[in-house]
DNA sequence: CAAGGTCAGCGGTCAC
DNA sequence: GTGACCGCTGACCTT
């Protein structure tokens, strides 16, 4: 059973779920019966997985020192958007009013909401009178201190954001003016947020069982319930498993992902193939159950179908051949009863974007037949061996595309050569509105600490590591270094950089940075974080965009394009890259502009800002050009959002104080 | 017998050496004897090869309607630039002032003066009092106009152009005025050439039997003698063989490149190693001679001296080691009465530069010794079935590099792993005095056809087919098309596609295209041939650069690159290469939609493309469609066929390179 | 350094 | 849905 529990372990780990290094792992079944532990412990090796049909695994993790680092990883799939419930940071007796967290990406559940929330659940911090800052009722104790809160935070590529985020926080807020509260806020209102009309107003001081209106951030499943439960579980250490729990997806790994399906589900189908796999059946059975929590709180949760495919490998060929077959049952996504389904392909860990295959769309039906063949070529051994292959049905609509439902399939089940029947219910599975899948453009992970300790007046940064930072090298491998900003900066100490860890993919940094900035000015603050590839061999990328912590009020991964991604073959490319990157690196103080917050090319109208800002500042007084704004004059402008709103745009610009009187001809 | 010809076709064939499929091949052997034939007709299978020591065997190939095409390929030497004498094409009764000759690239002999030449030669257009061009005395009959005269003209790379083919202009007209006055002729000027000092006036008319001062285009062998021939040999259909001769190169074919020398040459050195080959004792036995037309024609012909080196097959290995040793007896290239040798292996046919290895340079020596050993790897039994060595000593020179001589030796008489000893005499082979050979870049050779129908103001454009193509694929295979252009175009009718040939290095068109354009016109424009592949699979590349007819006075193959052989997988580093290649490209304003090969509005998304390609890569990512194909996902996307189908424009689209990424809003 | 200008290449529009 | 057309953007350059 050990043996079964560790391979299931490091299958989930394959399968591109991140652990914490340092914590245990717990497999869960649900639903629990009355005879059997719902919760086993890995740590501790005594597991007893339950062996009984209809019933789902998960793995979860947990810390042992009640800090937030314990289901950060529950839930996820490999490359999808991390989901953390990352809480102010406490230090000293004070809070760090911004050190909220980066919003969950999805809707899909991290905590069962009627179980215990093991974990303090951050507060926004409390103006006292004379105008400091108070720890809330979940003070950390003083030993949690030095254990700084750490939050996994994705890091994606550039030029696919800040729409996508938006859209995304919109979606688990459930507040469509979350986004455009942050941007509004005055440099010193970032306490704002908390009077808005959607964030229920925190109260001054939180008592310690008080139930904690969490809608701030961003996802309602940090219900009241749980976050009370969050200080009953505090100090708790090496607690009942059943405290951490979370679920994965059933095909994640550790289940054979073809199973007997029995039809428990209203309304599904019953798939007509049955599994080849009798490896599967050995182990365990399982149906396909409406999870508890589902039914909890998501009243609307409905049947997303089956879908039926079959998939071969051939070894020699390196080939995967996928023969699509149909969908039964789908959910309707248009109007008129109908779904336009189409279905997508990934494999997955890795750049799903590049082993994206699209079916046809098969127009207003809820029973798709495609009978289409699709194939991966040069797919290796290896690659069988540490893949899934995701499969995801999509709606086709005019303005992007709606979900429907996923499943997927781990490729090292396949036989060789001989084609292997799927018959699999769809889930309900990560996803955004958005038809661009950020997961997509992972290009790595970063563990940080953050901590302000107000006595100091100063920022305390970790840097603990990276994990899965794309390769820039021919040879696989990155050079890579960590630099942290403080912008916009205005000394030279703001900007501090780690060691460069070489030929790694997941360096080890360890190490803490203190800025030195007054409390007051945090407001008007970014941390910004980038990851580079230093790589002697050849040229300097960066391979990882800014991670920017705005402290005004959010914590949001901040999408620009410093990547070049460039194979570094030849020449003349390269030189200019370097140029590139050399100007990010060297000039230390990073001159940002002030409109958008890019590079700034130099001080233009009295302002550091780009070409871009200086353009359009030039053009828009010259030509004395009134604009209007579609939303709420208050559009967040920033460099890939610049563009959207020419009337913020300006009105930033002035604001920010660019002055028209420096555009000297008419 | 018949066998052995046979034989010898196909290596001649295999050898490079192109030949019409319509026309028969003719083998000679030189020098004569009284008593034997002098040339054998191959076609008629009637060959008596003499067996005689002291002889040179040849191919050449004629055709039966007294037709330019008849001598075309003799001479050649793979990769080597064609030949040919391509007269003027007449038609109606008037004759084509500038469909004059691709310039034989060599002096060396293409037809042997003191013979008779068959071939009506290219006459210069003679205005009349009104300003009407009538035909000159040797004029075709009627019967030949359809049967469009058609040059096979070497397709060189770009990049290498220009210059090279001023130079090689230049020493084959002995006139070092050449190309300038070609380019400075004003656009009306296109006789000017006519009265320069160095090119002997025309006379206003000729008349049929005169003397025709040919200096003009550019081969002093076309002497009055061998134009005067032309009108003697006119009309003459399936004629004796003697009137059709030419020789190849030793060693091209045919003959074992080994053979027993004996020296007969004056001041050559006797080579002390003699042949491991039998086979060729048994079926030739051949001394190296002055062959009869040098000393004709070149009274400063003189002794290369010989090179002494061994080869060996390591077939296991798919290894060729070269053992350079010595070389005697040199001709003196500097002006101190030495040279300054160094020797350059290429294997040929294919990409000649890509297969050269260098010496060592000896100083101030004519009897140099190396003893370097070079090695070839990845030599496979195919290539060593197929490739020639070809050995070349040059002079070391500040500025470039002098020819000393060179020979060649066919991989497949090698016996494997045993080293062969070789002792060749260096021939003064086809050599320009660039140090680049333009043939070490060839793309492949095309064969065309032109006319001009002065009643009907069209300039006639046959394309007949290509041969040797370079591919662009990974799968060897290319997807040919031609594209016609009279450049500056004005309008669309001037710029016109072949069909497409799939996956074939040696399309057949066989179409034929008319532009229409007044005559005096012509002077200024520019025929640009141009082939291009099409290739479903991956990318359009322009494989061969451009084949331009300056209708001026000249027809030359100009190098540029549209080639920018970009593997499109990613972002931007292929930009600046694109600009780069863009920079060559803009004067003419020949930018292709890589998507439909429509005329291209610039470039959009990292590719050039047309507004309506872009626009649908734009509409489709944003809106993430998925298309399907009603055929076999491999339609044509052309400019009229490009609505058909969606899926195939998309994907071809993404293939050729269009990014994503350029696409900034959602 | 900081003004200016340029134009390839982007987004958007709207007859068709 | 298509694509010709036009205005805006901003990297790059000169002044
Ligand atoms: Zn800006
Ligand atoms: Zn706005
Ligand atoms: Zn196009
Ligand atoms: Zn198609």
């Amino acid at each position: 059973m050990v043996d079964r529990l560790e391979r299931l372990r490091s299958r989930a780990i394959e399968s591109g779920l991140w652990f914490y290094k340092e914590l245990p792992i717990f497999i869960k079944a649900t639903p629990s019966g009355v005879d059997e532990p719902e919760t086993s412990k890995y740590a501790g090796k005594n597991l007893e997985v339950p062996k009984k049909s209809g019933r789902r695994l998960s793995v979860i993790q947990s810390d042992t020192s009640n800090q937030v680092s314990g289901n950060l990883c529950n839930s996820m799939s490999s490359g999808d958007f991390l989901q953390l419930n990352l809480p102010g940071v406490s230090s000293n007796g004070s809070v760090l009013s911004d050190a909220t967290i980066l919003q969950p990406r999805t809707p899909s559940p991290v905590i069962r909401p009627k179980s215990t929330c093991p974990y303090p659940v951050a507060m926004p911090p409390q103006a006292t009178a004379n105008g400091n800052f108070v720890l809330s009722a979940t003070a950390m104790p003083m030993s949690s201190i030095r254990n700084s809160p750490s939050a996994y935070s994705n890091i994606s590529r550039p030029t696919d954001s800040p729409k996508s985020s938006i859209s995304y926080v919109t979606q688990n807020s459930k507040n469509s003016n979350f986004q455009s509260r942050c941007a509004s806020a005055s440099p010193q209102g970032h306490i704002n947020h908390i009077n808005n009309q959607n964030a229920p107003p925190i109260p001054p001081r939180i008592p310690s069982n008080s139930s904690l209106p969490l809608g701030i951030y961003g996802n309602r499943r940090f219900s009241s319930t749980s976050s009370s439960a969050s200080s009953t579980a505090i100090n708790k250490h090496e607690t009942e498993e059943s405290n951490y729990e979370g679920m994965i997806n059933q095909n994640m790994f550790g289940l054979d992902p073809v199973i007997e399906v029995k039809s428990n589900v209203s309304g599904g189908v019953t798939p007509n193939m049955s599994s080849v796999d009798g490896e599967s059946k050995l182990d365990f059975t399982q149906e396909f159950v409406t999870p508890s929590f589902m039914s909890d709180v998501e009243p609307e949760e409905e049947i997303l179908g089956s879908v039926q495919f079959s998939v071969t490998y051939y070894p020699k060929e390196k080939k995967l051949v996928i023969n699509l077959i149909s969908a039964r049952n789908l959910r309707s996504a248009d109007s008129n009863g109908f779904s336009d389904p189409y279905t997508k392909f990934h494999l997955i860990p890795g750049n799903a974007k590049a082993t994206k295959l699209t079916s046809k769309t098969i127009k207003k039906t809820l029973n798709p037949d495609w009978n289409e063949e699709m194939i991966y070529y040069g797919i290796t051994e290896e690659d069988k061996d540490k893949k899934s292959l995701r499969l995801t049905v999509l709606d086709r609509d005019r303005i992007g595309s709606d979900f429907l439902g996923e499943t997927r399939v781990h490729l090292r089940k396949l036989p060789d050569d001989t084609p292997k029947q799927f018959n699999l219910y769809l889930e309900n599975a990560m996803r955004t509105n958005s038809a661009n899948d950020l997961n997509e453009l992972s290009r790595g992970k970063i563990l940080i600490g953050l901590q302000y300790n107000i006595t100091q007046g100063s920022l305390i940064v970790e840097i603990v590591r990276c994990v899965e930072l794309i390769s820039t090298d021919a040879n696989g491998f990155s050079d890579p270094f960590v630099k942290i900003a403080l912008i916009p900066t205005t000394n030279k100490a703001h900007c501090k950089k780690t060691t460069i860890k070489k030929k790694s993919l997941n360096p080890e940094f360890q190490e803490t940075f203190s800025f030195v900035v007054p409390y007051k000015e945090l407001p008007v603050k970014t941390l910004k974080i980038s990851v580079y590839d230093y790589d002697i061999g050849n040229k300097i990328s960066i391979i990882i965009s800014d991670y920017q912590w705005n402290s005004s009020n959010k914590m949001y991964s901040h999408i620009r394009d410093n990547s070049p991604t460039l194979s570094g073959v030849s020449s003349l490319s390269d030189s200019t890259q370097i140029k590139q990157a050399k100007k990010d690196l060297t000039s230390e103080e990073e001159l940002l502009c002030v409109v958008c917050n890019s590079q700034a090319s130099g001080r233009h109208y009295g302002q550091y800002s780009c070409e871009g800002c200086k353009s359009f500042f030039k053009r828009s007084i010259r030509r004395s050009i009134s604009y209007t704004c579609r939303g709420n004059k208050d559009c967040i402008i920033d460099v890939s959002s610049r563009n959207q709103c020419q009337f913020c745009r300006l009105k930033k610009s002035i604001r920010m104080g660019m002055r028209k009187e420096g555009i000297k001809h008419s």
